[in-house]
DNA sequence: ATTAGCACTCTCCAGCCGAGAGTGCTAACG
DNA sequence: CGTTAGCACTCTCGGCTGGAGAGTGCTAAT
């Protein structure tokens, strides 16, 4: 069932269809389509095109007699072929710069939240975010901070600005002096180096260094560790789940009950992110694509945005009947605009 | 309706009821609580002390001919009075030892998350986490980490071990040695202030000083006020929405979305925990009491803990129908653990 | 004071019916 | 030959009904 085996009629159909799913949430019948829409057919026709487009597997009855559905498959073309992209207005492009890039320099957590938040707020989806994953971040200082009796700060600077920080607990017999010395070490060692790959290199740079002490190397290497792998819980913002009250398709409480139940698991959704990430650009997954059990009446808009080396995803999550002209606009914004500011 | 005037068979019915009504979810009648329970009376004499607790207002009909469900004042004279709390059995006591203090200090923000998902698992109701209110905070150390061009990271260090960071924007004039300057005199002036104070005090007390930088001053206060205050958004975490479906007062869509609504607005229920917190110990709120648009079928059950200076709140939302006997001490034993570890 | 008995009320569920929507097919039409 | 009018058919949905069941409140007996 390729795009090119349809004919025009058939297209045409296809798209006003799912216009009109879209905006009212219930099946579509000839008539309606007739009526509303400049196709110049009689619904008899129409009725006809539409065997046809579900024999394609584009569009399905929920029963007799009732009228279409657009399937995932349907929605798939659509999105793939048949959408004309609704640029975003200055308005809201206006809205999203205020609340995103505005105010002072906060830390990356904070505007993960934000833009989760806004993202949510602006297209009534649920809003999902994904800090960048380090690993690929270039470490460009770093810094071992004594805060307390037993405990100090690592504060890893990686290029284009970021910062990100762990608290490490050491030994109380390490001294100022030994500490400072094995900063130096590090960074004269380290920096340019991924923080992906500190675990492999560090070991082997600073064994002959006799100013860096080896517990605190290694506990550092735990810290960096801690850091790319194990920050995957935290890296994750959702906001807006209550948006999908509103939608009709949600109106079941299993189904509700499912998709907040896998959303809350988390680890899924970064999964699905974190691949959704490495393609570039725009990525719409649609229904089953989404692959996330509970799910699978939702689809996914998703961006990728970069600050220097380091990259990561932002999106909307919501019902498959969802308008992609417009959002797919208003991801792609967003991510863009994450970038810029990262980058500042 | 002050407890003591109930007699001892209405303080007994009232009881039985309620511990049958929590456990099924149904209307409870006069029969079942005669067969089920040892209270050694017909059932038509539980009817009669029934009305006698209807006319209280601690129990009612929902309908003609259905069996009673407890009022919220029926919830309040029951925790009040009637419970006897269920000590935490040594198994869950272990269980959350070992998901809250294991593993090597974290920073405070990971701490609560993990705390409001255990209580989440651990009640099967929501967890809700409040980080302290850092501004009755003792600062202990000030360290200004340059870690890009025009950034300056500062470290704040708390008594009793906390740490926080704010990242600040500076003009890219200031050069390494002046920096060095203000963060010696930062740390003789203000060391020993609470946080919430710095505003306040740390103008006045540094203007004479020749070594400080002004700028320095003025953005560090700034980043200082940005910890007290507008972190009020993001110390909030909340677990276990998904609990909510499993529950048979909140199949309605409605009830639930204006549930999850509120607490997806934050501030009225930061609001609410930072008032719970005040009051040492545990604090059960019923019902209307909680005072959250959209909530008022839920009850809250918070417990306060404190890391020297500070303290923030912590505790489970549910349904009115809980089994506060149990729950009661699983909050107030985690909120125990929580200043344990803290204060470490 | 307690309890057995009973009439009464209310909910819940299953079944039924008619209205309405939308289809697929067939036959007529240009 | 593509298009369309007409029509029988199917399926859902809302409202109505009636019976079963649960639980009450009252009264009279213990």
């Amino acid at each position: 069932m390729a795009f090119e085996t349809l004919n025009g009629r058939e297209k045409q159909i296809l798209r006003v269809l799912i216009d009109h799913y879209v905006s009212t949430a219930e099946p579509v019948g000839s008539r309606v389509l007739a009526n509303r829409y400049p196709i110049g057919l009689s619904p008899a026709t129409i009725r006809n095109t539409m065997q046809d487009l579900e024999e394609f597997g584009l569009i399905r009855q929920p029963h007799t007699s009732a009228g279409r559905v657009p399937t995932d498959e349907g929605y798939r073309t659509y999105v793939d072929n048949l959408i004309d992209r609704q640029p975003i207005t200055p308005d809201l492009a206006k809205t999203l710069q205020d609340k995103l890039a505005a105010e002072h320099m906060r830390a990356v957590d904070d505007i993960m939240a934000q833009a989760a938040h806004v993202l949510a707020s602006v297209t009534s989806q649920i809003g999902v975010t994904l800090a960048p994953r380090f690993d690929r971040g270039v470490v460009s200082r770093i810094e071992l901070v004594p805060v307390a009796e037993c405990r100090v700060l690592v504060v890893l600077g990686i290029q284009s600005g970021l910062v990100r920080t762990v608290l490490m607990e050491v030994a109380s017999d390490i001294d100022q002096r030994s500490m400072e010395e094995t900063q130096r070490a590090l960074n004269e060692r380290l920096a340019g180096q991924t923080l992906g790959s500190l675990k492999m290199i560090a070991p082997e740079r600073l064994k002959d260094d006799h100013r860096a002490d080896p517990r605190l190397v290694k506990l550092f290497v735990e810290a960096a560790e801690d850091l790319t792998g194990n920050a995957a819980g935290e890296s994750l913002h959702v906001e807006g789940t209550s948006n999908l009250f509103s939608q009709p398709e949600f109106a079941d409480h299993q189904v509700l009950g499912s998709i907040l139940r896998v959303i809350e698991k988390r680890t899924p959704l970064v999964d699905l992110l974190r691949q959704r990430g490495i393609g570039e650009g725009i990525v719409v997954t649609i229904g089953r694509e989404v692959n996330l059990e509970g799910a699978e009446g939702c689809s996914l808009v998703s961006a990728a945005y970069r600050a220097g080396e380091v990259e990561g995803t932002i999106g909307i999550l919501g019902p498959m009947r969802m308008e992609y002209a417009k959002l797919v606009s208003i991801v792609e914004y967003t991510a863009q605009l994450l970038s810029e500011q990262m980058e500042t």
